[in-house]
DNA sequence: AAATGTGGAATTTTT
DNA sequence: TTCCACATTT
């Protein structure tokens, strides 16, 4: 076996890549090669023949991964990558549907809703229902819908406990009466749709079991239960699931992703003859040592996991650096510092990243960045394709191509202005429930329930109408163009003194057009065509029979960059989410605070902690060579100063590993420091200092009766906390100690006996 | 129909 | 603090 496929693999990831014929659970810790085994088996079955491009079905869970294993397997062989089925869920299920909608009893051109398409949608429901949004919010019937929808339950099957949940139920059917009629999917229900599709239709389901002999899930323990059930219909007997994942990285429980999956895996894949294959990929050829040491005490202290240890064969490194600053600003400040010595000492900028938990956290770090010249992206935010101006002009795209959409007509009915008033559209609202029709129809049949047809609505129906014979015969980026213009939507951001930058979008939104029909075009060959149940022909990846749809499509699923790219090398900002899968030099994972990390909110979680132990675990994996770990004593949150302990987890990264970069007591807990020794001390310390700068500073001993607001102290009963008020002086002072385990309390300091901590 | 004011809430996010 | 939804004004 000399095949170059499969040099440099470590025995481990070749076990994987030519595992014989059956299902497999691949456990990959961080920095494993997992993208390198998941493509290289691909590669492989392709290159021994032991399965031909469309026998191979692979899924992933972004459209960035779906891409990259897309790249990465045309590297590695001349297979056409086009036929194949790689994608994520959502946009293979798409394909499937649309393929197969008449089975699947959806309109052929039916049409994608984003989350804040869904949401307008149940807000619309709420005025015509009269649902009390107090009592009800729509964000709540919103997630109440997702996560019925994720578990696979249609609203007869859920099981509603109390009057509450009935209620919801009721008003979870009317939503999907409402989908239904307006020809409307949303997230979860194009993988619903798929499932109940290969569920109801045996013909389909065996079609689809014979041609996929292998299926390869990426992040699977990312999934939920009904991608599962999903992935379990669409597997016949003889068809081999290659599933890789991590239960340590599982951070995304509370979108519904069910790590019990990988527990099941063994029982529902394994065939008596064929058992699972269980391999795990441990060496990690991300980081090095002492970053691993602490990412993998840190991890022990979870119960529930399958078991891994990542090793390397590289150095120990750098001890990981550790700060306790005295304030959310000075945490900033440092690490100001430390990136601008790491830049002058070469390190280029994109490979320094900061990571913090909540994305409210990115003000103080940018103000900081920007007020040193350091360039910086953020990233998270508004994503291209849910830009205002870009959602209206797809949604006239969106009427023309299926004009029985009543979202896209509420959007843009009145937008720009052109005298539809709220009474119009509310009489139109009340003609099209009587008569059971969209908004396009009662409109079409003459407005309101007054039956004095609206000359301004008249003249929107015209423009429509104009709009679909104009771009009848268009190339896609020509119809985009002109809809731009027509729509009116040009003039009207012309006219707005801030509207360059949507008036740039506007203009994005046709190159976007244009490079979607040529990557389409590369991702399509001749129709697939098999006898018993043919796939319907594409035009393009997204699977929709027309150009525009299929855009329409691809805008819903691929949500597009949060910004451009900017040319010049900058500092990444992010959530630890948003880092999971990203490797970078230099990490610093800040705000390690009991409440913000662990998140105050999980705490009341179930599996809560362990969840945000494995976020930690994430954060800590990203960093391949320079890994530091700051908390501040007092952080401006919500607008009001609050005085965090340190984070445990800061606790639980043994102390042979870390290199205090300032003064340090024993325990957890802060510094007793004064804010005005700061800048000194700091200026002492510069991250190149060897890794025994470590906890060495002594502290002034606290003085029995001086306590200070922000200080660490210990009680005998109630463990260790901060002091985050004081009142009265003398026999009467007391001070209110938020404690780390039992809250907070106040205490007469003259019964107390506390101490520093 | 745009501009201004008020009250309340405030993780994490892809599709 | 900041963002949002909603109500009120201009």
């Amino acid at each position: 076996m000399t095949s170059p496929l499969l040099a440099n693999l470590n025995p481990e990831q070749l076990a994987a890549v030519t595992l014989p014929h059956r299902s497999a659970l691949i456990l990959a810790g961080a920095g494993s090669g997992k993208t390198r085994v998941l493509t290289t088996r691909i590669a492989w079955l392709l290159a021994t023949g032991q399965a031909s491009p469309l026998a191979i079905l692979a899924v992933t869970f972004t459209n960035k991964a779906a891409k990259e294993m897309l790249v990465r397997l045309s590297a590695m062989t001349p297979v056409h990558t086009r036929g194949m089925w790689i994608g994520t869920f959502h946009g293979l299920c798409n394909r499937m549907l649309r393929a197969h909608y008449r089975d699947a009893e959806l309109p052929q051109l039916f049409q994608i809703m984003d989350t804040q398409d869904q949401l307008a949608l149940i807000k619309r429901m709420y005025k015509e229902h009269g649902i009390d949004d107090e009592r009800f919010p729509q964000r709540q019937l919103q997630y109440f819908i997702a996560s019925a929808k994720e578990e696979g339950l249609r609203p007869n099957q859920v099981e509603a406990g109390d009057d509450i949940a009935r209620r919801q139920v009721e008003h979870y059917a009317l939503y999907e009466g409402m989908c239904q009629r307006e020809g409307v999917v949303d997230f979860a229900e194009l993988l619903l749709r798929s499932y109940e599709l290969l569920a109801r239709h045996e013909g389909l389901r065996e079609h689809y079991r014979r041609r996929f002999s292998h299926i390869l899930v990426d992040e699977f323990q990312d999934t939920n239960i009904l991608q599962y059930k999903w992935l379990r219909l669409l597997a016949g007997d003889d068809t081999a699931v290659f599933a890789v994942g991590d239960d340590d990285q599982s951070i995304y429980a509370f979108r519904g992703a069910n790590v019990a999956n990988m527990q099941h895996f063994e029982r529902d894949f394994g065939r008596p003859d064929r058992p699972v294959a269980l391999i795990k990929l441990e060496q990690n050829y991300r980081s090095h040592g002492n970053i691993l040491d602490a990412a993998n005490a840190l991890i022990k202290n979870n119960r529930t996991r399958l078991g891994k240890n990542l090793w390397t064969s590289g150095d120990k490194g750098d001890l990981v650096r550790a700060l306790a600053a005295p304030s959310d600003v000075e945490e900033a400040a440092f690490i100001v510092d430390v990136a601008k010595s790491l830049a002058a000492e070469g390190l280029a900028l994109s490979e320094i990243a900061v990571l913090y938990r909540s994305n409210a956290q990115s003000r103080l770090l940018e103000h900081a960045l920007f007020n040193a010249a350091l360039p910086y992206r953020v990233y998270g935010g508004m994503r291209f394709f849910e830009r205002a101006e870009v959602k209206s002009a797809l949604a006239y795209l969106r009427l023309v191509a299926h004009p029985d959409d009543d979202g896209a007509f509420l959007r843009v009915a009145n937008f720009p202005p052109r005298g539809i008033g709220a009474r119009t559209l509310e009489n139109l609202t009340d003609a099209a429930r009587t008569q059971g029709t969209s908004l396009w129809q009662a409109a079409c049949a003459g407005g309101g329930a007054g039956g004095k047809p609206s000359a301004s609505l008249r003249a929107f129906i015209e423009l429509i109408e104009s709009m679909r014979a104009a771009t009848a015969g268009l190339p896609l980026p020509e119809a985009v163009d002109h809809v731009n213009a027509a729509s009116g939507l040009i003039a009207h951001y012309k006219k707005e003194k801030d509207g360059q930058d949507r008036l740039d979008n506007l203009a994005e939104l046709v190159t976007a057009a244009e490079s979607f029909l040529r990557e389409a075009d590369l991702a399509v060959d001749a129709p697939i065509t098999t006898p018993d149940a043919g796939d319907a022909p594409r035009a393009t990846d997204e699977g929709a029979a027309d150009p525009l749809t299929a855009f329409l499509a691809h805008a819903a699923l691929e949500a597009g960059e949060t910004q451009a790219a900017e040319g010049r090398p900058a500092m990444q900002l992010m959530t630890v989410h948003a880092a999971k899968g990203l490797e970078f030099h230099t990490v610093f994972v800040t705000g390690l605070e009991e409440g913000l990390f662990p998140h105050e909110q999980s705490l009341n979680e179930f599996d809560g902690v362990e969840e945000e132990r494995r976020l930690m675990y994430v954060a800590v994996t990203r960093a391949k060579r320079r890994l530091y770990v700051t908390h501040a004593q007092s952080r401006m949150l919500h607008g009001q100063v609050r005085y965090n302990v340190a984070s445990r987890f800061l606790d639980e990264i043994p102390a042979s590993v870390v290199a205090w970069l300032s003064p340090r007591r024993t325990r957890r807990g802060a510094i007793d420091v004064d804010p005005a020794e700061w800048g000194e001390r700091l200026g002492a310390i510069t991250p190149q200092s060897s890794p025994s700068v470590a906890a060495r500073v002594p502290v002034s001993g606290s003085r029995g009766t001086a306590w200070r607001i922000g200080q660490s102290v210990r009680h005998a009963k109630f463990g260790v906390g901060i002091i985050i008020d004081a009142e009265g002086r003398g026999d009467d002072a007391r001070v209110q100690v938020n404690f780390r385990d039992t809250g907070v309390k106040w205490l007469a300091l003259e019964y107390a006996k506390l101490e520093a901590a």
